[in-house]
DNA sequence: CGTGAATTTTGATCCGGCACAAGGGTTGCT
DNA sequence: AGCAACCCTTGTGCCGGATCAAAATTCACG
């Protein structure tokens, strides 16, 4: 039973389902938007459960039957893939609003396991898929999500484009920053990955990850609370490093 | 004037526009189907008008008003993005049936540019919209195209991934042979695009990729019919030589 | 079919990141 | 609290790709 407290903490759960995305139509220039109105978020409500795992735990596996969709509610997710020699290639870290689990030919193209305890909406295709061919509107919201999704992943990209490491992870870390929407101070921002993880996504060899975070430290443009937390200490100075492509 | 002949040669144009991807929920397959029924195709011809530019001329450009979409219908486009320190980020290369000119915040993110003589139905949004929202199959087929979107979109942050130039090389090729769908063999990969394109697309550099083809020619597993095409001699090398993450 | 421009190939040098390795910290478990 | 496993940092040598430079091929155009 979590004290209702908690439940705010994370933002509004009880209304259901969230999606975040920057709208392609709107001009509400550069705020990620919550796309659902309420009566489509108990829509989804409706049909969704909920499923909390703790830090490690699987929420799908590569390969296995896709049968559901999801979407965070709490916590943060990696998703990655296997490859044939052994390494992790991460594709995305995962929040609250975010969604994931999207099929091919049927089955899950990767795995999505919890970083930290995370809990997510899940959400059956069976129950989804009639309930979007129904409601246009609803699809619609989807239909936004993807393209905002296409756009992080081609933001990826460019930032793999770059050869510099230093380059590289400030781009990673104002990434991370945007995406942590909603937090009190936009320049505390939380790493619940692993330096790893976060080589694996950048790129490069985890050697290489650290390296780049002890100069920007020694620059005095970020702090470290620990691990998984960085403050940002010269905004200005990390997005000119981040831009300069 | 067209003559019938050079019509048909293209696919199937008086139909109206397609759409192709890799279904999400069905299992054919490895195969990227046709998405519009004829209905649906007719639907969108009704609302499309058909342009048709010269080489390196633009369909339309970063930071301007996104009035439509556009649906590839013949030749070859490639989008890409001016990063500031002038280089072309290479986003990707549409041929016909792909979907381009996803807006964010009403505005294009990035420029569409012919790479030979090519012709694309243009949709405007202002009629496409409110057909989506009245006809939610139609939409749903393109929500399943903005998916594939995104797994193609992850197979290139996993090229990008790599180290090794011959991998990347060997990967793009696979690429643009998978993408070449209803070619009479398989084997002929047309290469519409410059050797710099390529360059910036696998991201690296152009002395680089042509070291790299040089090197794959020279093992015998390729061959090239003048500069914009190549033959793939040994499909199963290449392939393993592309799978070998 | 020739000429100049653009593209591609080839060559040489330099630098940054990877691999390997070892030392110190932190976290989780009991 | 104590121990062990994991994670992160730091150091060194080496290799592959970027960069600069120049030659060679192809292409566009008349």
């Amino acid at each position: 039973m979590t004290p209702p407290a908690a439940a705010a903490k994370d933002g509004d759960h009880n209304a259901g389902p969230a999606i975040a995305a920057r709208r392609f139509l709107a001009r509400e220039e550069g705020l990620v938007a919550q796309l659902l109105t309420p009566r489509q978020r108990q829509q989804l409500l409706d049909i969704a459960t909920i499923v909390k795992l703790g830090k490690g735990q699987f929420f799908y596996r590569e390969g296995q039957e896709a049968k559901a969709i999801f979407i965070g509610r709490s916590g943060a997710v990696k998703t990655y893939r296997e490859l044939p020699s052994g390494a992790k290639r991460i594709k995305s870290f995962l929040f609250a609003r975010d969604l994931f689990g999207l099929a091919e030919n049927g089955h899950y193209v990767n795995t999505a396991r919890a970083l930290t305890p995370a809990s997510a909406y899940r959400i059956e295709l069976e129950d989804l898929v009639p309930l979007l061919q129904r409601d246009a509107a609803l699809e619609f919201q989807f239909l936004i999500k993807l393209t905002h999704e296409i756009r992080e992943s081609q933001r990826r990209v460019i930032m793999l484009a770059r050869q510099d490491a230093i380059g590289r992870l400030a781009m990673f870390l104002v990434m991370m920053r945007d995406r942590n929407v909603e937090a009190k101070s936009r320049d505390v921002v939380p790493l619940p990955m692993s330096r790893s993880d976060v080589a694996d996504f950048v790129g490069h060899s985890l050697e290489t990850v650290s390296r780049a975070t002890t100069k920007l430290v020694k620059q005095g443009l970020i702090a470290f609370d620990g691990r998984h937390q960085v403050r940002i200490l010269d905004n200005v100075q990390l997005e000119r490093i981040a831009a300069n492509v």
